[in-house]
DNA sequence: TGGCTATTTAGCGTATTAGCTAAATAGCTA
DNA sequence: TAGCTATTTAGCTAATACGCTAAATAGCCA
């Protein structure tokens, strides 16, 4: 749990996330949007796949990552719903906890 | 934004945003929970601040810290609606996105 | 004023992070 | 085997983060 919050409180890896969003992409093609060398790339992705958040796989000679939906889910949705916050819109009109 | 998952990647930080979810504590109660010392805990509570995610009002020699709910959530929620996930439980069934 | 409590600021040491270039590894193709 | 592409590992530097103790600040009370 601490792993992925660590992992998405850089700007590239959370936008990398966001990219692999629309389906898995090789190192290259994801490092390829980001104006940083790709050795700094890889290791944005090797911080992202330990903590869970993507798979690597070897396809011959690239490797293509892909999203781990759950971990991102289970984590950042977790800590959501121990904030009291499941997801639904919640406007600026006070529900609960009046204050006086 | 950045700041706001930079705020969130350290635990001490998530459990304070957590002990404030039920109404503002001072800085000591809050410290108390932690085994830090006061200084460290200032530290994080500085960056909380400044990231938006809790407010610090002055009264009297002590200082009582509120959650700013509305920050953490749009934050937290804009990403992840970006990802995708608005919220509502989503198992293992993939409802959209279909693949094949 | 003096003393007490609450909290932050200053200053320091160490660990981690993020970036770079150069070199190594792995798989392909000729 | 040689050469090419894709990616990571090694090794370095600079900046940031996190913890500590000691000292400063601010408000209260007698």
């Amino acid at each position: 749990m601490h792993d992925v919050f660590d992992a998405l409180s850089h700007p590239i890896r959370r936008q990398v996330l966001e990219l692999l969003k629309s389906g898995g992409k090789t190192a290259g093609e994801l490092a390829d949007n980001f104006l940083v060398s790709k050795p700094t790339m890889s290791g944005h992705f090797a911080k992202l796949k330990s903590a869970g958040l993507i798979l690597g796989e070897n396809r011959g000679g690239t490797i293509v990552y892909t999203l781990n939906m759950s971990t991102l889910e289970e984590a950042v949705m977790g800590f959501m719903g121990r904030m009291g916050i499941s997801g639904e819109a919640q406007g600026d009109d006070v529900s609960e906890g009046e204050v006086a």
